[in-house]
RNA sequence: GCAGAUGUGGCGGAAUUGGUAGACGCACAGGACUUAAAAUCCUGCGGGACUUAUACUCCCGUGCCGGUUCGAUUCCGGCCAUCUGCACCA
């Protein structure tokens, strides 16, 4: 017999969400958990059958804290400004407000359709001004601290979205989200200093329980390297050429110099250059490539000659020749230089193909080590040693690092410098749908903040949201809104018409759900002290690099002036793996392989899906949907449902079902807190199939089934613990079932007997049975195969195993 | 190129302080129930050899090659393949 799923799951569900029943309690003299989950953009397309399965994990992790007697924070919200309500906007004339509001409804009936444990009191939106307010006010704070500052530089661009990108945006090349090309332009846009930050986020890391590709990945993003910056002269001039390099050690091997085709030395020395037109037509040609272009081109380098200017090396005393090339980028280091063409690769490539100079500066401490610099350059700095090198000749390259940048020092010529990869981040987008940036412009004061008692700055109502024709933001065309008074001296001035980019509202947000309505603060300190920091939030690998980073510096800035209580946002945070077609492939609407989660739920119900989630796979790794395998977590909630017919009187476990039923509290315990969900619900089969094939259940060994189950399978399990055993309180917020480690272990045992190593019987023994005892059992079992076989020695390995060695 | 991950039946997968490989589920096959079908229940299900057949027995088997060990999916060395992220970062 089926159950009605639809009947039961809509019951509880109206019944939870009405009566606010996991809702986070005020009391903060209760132990908290706070539980967090990526909150969703809500896109036209409606849930994916993606979100649920990080949704369900952690509302699995957070039921489980209720029983375990904790306050729970699981709150939900929306991502709600972007680009796609943006997009439907301009095509269909609709303004993004109100098809936000109507994809936000229709999110929420589809999340509570599963019957997530989210405190719907606290959902918030990032479009609502009661939200973004606050958001303005961060980056009022952030400009003040001098971290948000406006500058003019080459940005990505993209030719689609017409808007300014980070580079966390662009994807090999083209726009993450539109997939139009992307190309370099000048554009003042205004940036916040994350760089500021840099090796804080790297050496916060280690008081922070992120997975190790986490940590991994944000620390390769950050790109920390460690060199010298060294400053070479000019023959003939007063300027000067400042490069970056991490091997300062090999500075006597630097032939040449290679410089960006940005880099202001040209203009600066032009009169000198004698083949300026040359080196215009390179950095012309160079310009046209976006970074991808220059990028994928990087098996053939290219290059120009400064002719007319020379370098002079500092050590060496030499003069060497300058060139431009586009292997060498304007937004790293210096955008400068020194080429040491026999001890690395790109040098070494680029030397070849114009015949520059090579000299060796290093050779193998050991001759057996390959050393070919003609060929390909020796990189290898753990055996190098120096030579060719005036002062350095005989060190390692580790000492002769330390050596040289004493030696720049003390000579003026260059110090010791830590470099990033991270870029400061592109804050401005050139569009209509986010937050507006509260800034004022004025000619006689300059940038001005608007006073924090006139937030929020509200997004004005238009009707064209079509960007300028120079990519300029489309508030820019509503003159009586641009045009105001300076909050300073109260003369004229112009508001900023750049609004914030879509990762603004989601850098903050867990920390509204602490305190959702405050108008005073974006939460109170009291509740701010109670649940910092979110205890595990759960997310997609791909906002590692994006999100997860930049929601860190905006905590840390929070916390240096004094706003949050701790140095890290997340105390854990784990990550899902994608769900794919049934075909394997990415689920997309071209492929036809797309899922809709509430076709799953009208015909096999909240609990079959979630149960199946979960079931599918390994959590943390991509897993192929299955209409067929869903089938069969749907007939397993049947089975369950039908234990009812199998029901006996009893209130402890029976002898037959003791030793299950500890085993599987500790297992599904340590599973979930694991994340391995899987082998939690085949635990459930397991169960219920020994129930079966007793065809008995009493009373307490189902009331512990149903609470283990209840976290994955809410519905059905509340309704048989009401229906069935007469549960008068909610199983929700009974205690979690507890076992005892005595009775999870075996008093009698199977002992494998190997060959060898190869299985040739097993007997029965009794737990910790006498070795002399089971010698004998084994030698009755298994004398006859031994005959004619020399037995070289036995092996016993209590409980465990018993091989015998034979020749 | 660099970093990380993964590789086990027809399929999703399970099993690690090294100790019975294939739990659990799907698909498939056979049976029970039914006028019949669906649903449900029961049984079987890595490959091969021996055997009329069953049982028994034996051999092979966790990407490939090698090593350590009484014993390796698990540890070590070397490859191969796939996926993800980054990519001329000086």
């Amino acid at each position: 017999m089926a159950y009605n799923f639809k009947e039961i799951e809509k019951k509880w569900q109206e019944k939870w969400y009405k009566e606010g029943t996991f809702n986070a309690k005020d009391d903060y003299s209760m132990k908290k958990w706070y539980g967090l989950i990526e909150f969703p953009y809500p896109s036209g397309q409606g849930l994916h059958v993606g979100h649920p399965r990080s949704y369900t994990a952690m509302d699995i992790i957070a039921r489980k804290r209720r029983m375990q007697g904790y306050n729970v924070l699981f709150p939900i919200g929306f991502d709600a400004f972007g680009l796609p309500a943006e997009n439907y906007a301009i095509k269909n004339h609709i303004h993004p407000k109100i098809t936000t509001e109507k994809n936000i409804n229709h999110f929420r009936e589809q999340l509570k359709s599963l019957g997530f444990s989210f405190d719907w009191s606290r959902e918030i939106n990032t479009t609502n001004p009661d939200y973004y307010k606050w958001t303005q006010w961060i980056f009022i704070q952030l400009y003040k601290h001098g971290l948000a500052y406006k500058t003019t530089m080459p940005i990505n661009f993209c030719t689609g979205c017409k808007v300014g990108l980070a580079n966390e945006e662009v994807v090999n090349g083209v726009c993450e989200r539109c997939g139009s090309p992307v190309i370099q332009k000048e554009k003042s846009e205004w940036m916040l200093r994350i760089t500021k930050y840099a090796q804080r986020l790297i050496d916060d890391l280690k008081d922070v329980d992120f997975l190790d590709k986490i940590k991994a990945q944000q620390i390769n993003w950050i790109g920390r390297s460690e060199g010298a910056e060294v400053t070479f002269k000019i023959a003939d001039s007063s300027e000067t050429l400042t490069v970056y390099t991490t091997r300062p050690d090999t500075l006597f091997g630097a032939t040449y110099m290679v410089v960006a085709p940005e880099h202001h030395i040209i203009d600066k020395l032009k009169d000198k250059i004698t083949n300026m037109d040359e080196i215009q037509n390179y950095k012309k040609q160079a310009a046209l490539k976006s970074d991808f272009e220059r990028s994928e081109l990087n098996k053939e380098k290219t290059g120009c000659e400064i002719k007319g200017l020379k370098a002079i090396n500092p050590l060496t005393g030499n003069e060497i020749p300058i060139w431009i090339s586009d292997y060498v980028l304007i937004t790293y280091g210096t955008g400068a230089i020194m080429a040491v063409p026999a001890h690395d690769t790109r040098d070494h490539e680029f030397a070849k193909k114009f015949n520059l100079p090579i000299i060796q500066v290093i050779k193998p401490n050991d001759e057996n080590i390959k050393c070919d610099i003609e060929n390909e350059a020796f990189t290898d700095v753990e055996t190098g040693v120096l030579i060719n090198s005036g002062f350095l000749n005989g060190l390692s390259v580790k000492d002769a690092k330390e050596k040289v940048i004493e030696y720049l020092e003390n000579n003026h010529i260059g110090k010791k410098q830590v470099n990033y990869k991270l870029r400061d981040w592109v804050f401005s987008r050139q569009r209509y749908w986010g937050e507006p940036i509260p800034m004022v412009h004025c000619d006689k004061c300059g940038w001005v903040p608007i006073p924090e008692d006139e937030l929020p700055l509200k997004l004005p109502d238009i009707k064209d949201y079509e960007p300028g024709e120079n990519g300029e933001s489309p508030l820019a065309k509503h003159t009586d809104w641009v045009n105001t008074t300076c909050p300073h001296c109260g003369g004229p001035a112009k508001r900023e018409t750049d609004t914030m980019p879509q990762w603004a509202g989601s850098s903050w947000y867990y920390l509204r759900y602490m305190d959702p309505h405050n108008d005073k603060a974006l939460a109170s300190q009291e509740a701010l002290k109670y649940w910092s920091p979110v205890d595990w939030y759960n997310g997609g690998m791909e906002h590692t690099t994006l999100h997860l980073l930049y929601s860190r510096f905006w905590h840390k800035f929070l916390y240096d002036i004094g706003v949050v209580p701790t140095k890290e946002p997340y105390q854990k945070r784990t990550s899902h793996g994608m769900i794919l077609g049934s075909n394997g492939e990415k689920m997309s609407k071209s492929k036809g392989n797309v899922v809709n989660p509430d076709d799953v739920v009208d015909e096999f119900g909240a609990d079959s899906f979630r149960v199946y989630e979960m079931f599918m796979g390994p959590f943390d790794q991509t897993a192929p949907w299955s209409m067929e395998s869903i089938r069969g977590c749907s007939k397993f909630l049947d089975r369950v449902w039908n234990l009812q017919t199998l029901l006996v009187e009893g209130n402890e476990y029976s002898p037959k079902f003791e030793k299950m039923m500890h085993r599987s509290i500790k297992k599904v315990s340590s599973d979930i807190e694991d994340m391995k969900f899987n082998t939690c619900v085949s635990t459930f089969m397991s169960m219920v199939n020994e129930f079966y094939k007793e065809k008995s259940i009493n009373k307490a060994e189902f009331g512990t089934f149903l609470q283990l189950l209840n976290p994955f399978a809410p519905h059905i399990t509340e309704e048989l613990w009401h229906t069935v055993l007469g549960g008068k309180e909610d199983l929700a917020y009974k205690e979690w079932p507890k076992y005892d480690e005595a009775k999870t272990i075996a008093d009698e045992i199977t002992l494998p007997i190997q060959f060898n190593g190869k299985l040739k019987a097993t007997i029965q023994i009794d737990l910790d049975e006498d070795e002399t005892s089971v010698k004998e059992k084994v030698h009755n079992a298994v004398d006859s195969k031994l005959e004619g076989k020399t037995v070289i020695k036995e092996i016993y390995v209590k409980n465990k195993i018993y091989n015998i060695v034979l020749k």
